[in-house]
DNA sequence: GGTCGAATACTCAATTGCTGAGTATTCGAC
DNA sequence: GTCGAATACTCAGCAATTGAGTATTCGACC
């Protein structure tokens, strides 16, 4: 049973947790500070789940907390396999467009604060996807008006998330000298 | 207990109704054979789902054709409402910008077969949309780093949507002449 | 010093949209 | 005459999400 790859959401909650231990709420409020709410809106119930599902894989550790006869609370922490698992995500450019104004964009918000070098080559890695992209549907056959419509459209929305990328890159590069 | 809006599918199927009374089995075909399944794949137990909720809603109707010992089948055709209801959807640009790649193309694909000055008039008032929604992201205030990566990202896309929406209009507008 | 609303911290049941896998018949090719 | 492809449809179950609930503490104000 291979299991699916982690949301958006969840790599979201190791990225704040890999910072420090948080308590569920306090990660809540994390998204909603940073704006990765407007970007990622997990709901508090649904990042209860996640947080779940991230323990059940061993990637962060719950600890119970119990003080006088408030209801117990856990602070949570990533272990070792949750920091392994966010590095690897955080370096990885997305393989699909719709994505990279979602998980990608929760790439830079968490790389950019601690590596603005990486951040760049993050970039280039993800332009470098974009130009593969843009090649397929250059390449892509159109029998009729419809799909030619359909593959012009991937095509500008494809070369303008390319474009945006560089003008970013640009401007870390700018500042990083 | 407000009605749900239909989904881009279910408009898709009021669509190749709208031409000719069909069994689903035959909608599904249309799907794959027009290259919307690529676009909105909806798949066939998905489709039957659709047709009943439209059933439902009373803006389709089935009538049962029983031959033989085969078992029976429905042959779907579009009630007065639902062709209304098709008609509004048509000829109504999308509000939110990540529809434009989905349902804005579907109206497309009905409605330029029908109605190229119809087409050319929704393109103008979709890039209408668009320049509604540049503006409102031009004064999103940016108070930290992030949002105005994310502000900077949503503008880009929308302003190559809007280019590429206007590109097409023009092309419309000449071969029409 | 009492109380009232906001903040802290979390849980659970229900819903919704969708997938996969199944059923039953007919038709054409060999 | 049989075997696979096409026709035509149904159903049970899952997975992600939503909404609404619970329980406590803290700070402000009268």
């Amino acid at each position: 049973m291979a299991e699916r790859d982690l949301f958006p959401g969840e790599y979201a909650i190791l990225g704040f947790l890999a910072d420090e231990p948080l308590h569920g709420y306090d990660v809540a409020r994390r998204f909603k500070q940073e704006g990765l709410y407007d970007v990622c809106p997990v709901e508090q119930s649904l990042l209860y789940q996640y947080l779940r599902n991230l323990e059940n894989r061993g990637l962060v550790q719950g600890s119970e907390e119990r003080v006088g006869r408030r209801p117990p609370r856990r602070l949570f922490e990533l272990t070792e396999r949750g920091h392994e698992t966010f590095q690897q995500w955080l370096h990885r450019p997305v393989a699909r467009m719709r994505d990279v104004r979602l998980a990608f964009l929760l790439k830079l918000f968490f790389l950019r604060k601690r590596d603005v070098a990486g951040a760049a080559a993050l970039l280039d890695r993800q332009v470098a996807e974009c130009e593969a992209y843009v090649a397929r549907w250059e390449a892509a056959d159109r029998p009729d008006e419809f799909r030619r419509l359909v593959a012009d459209a991937k095509l500008s929305a494809a070369q303008a998330t390319r474009d945006w990328l560089q003008r970013y890159a640009t401007e870390l590069q700018e500042a990083g000298t």
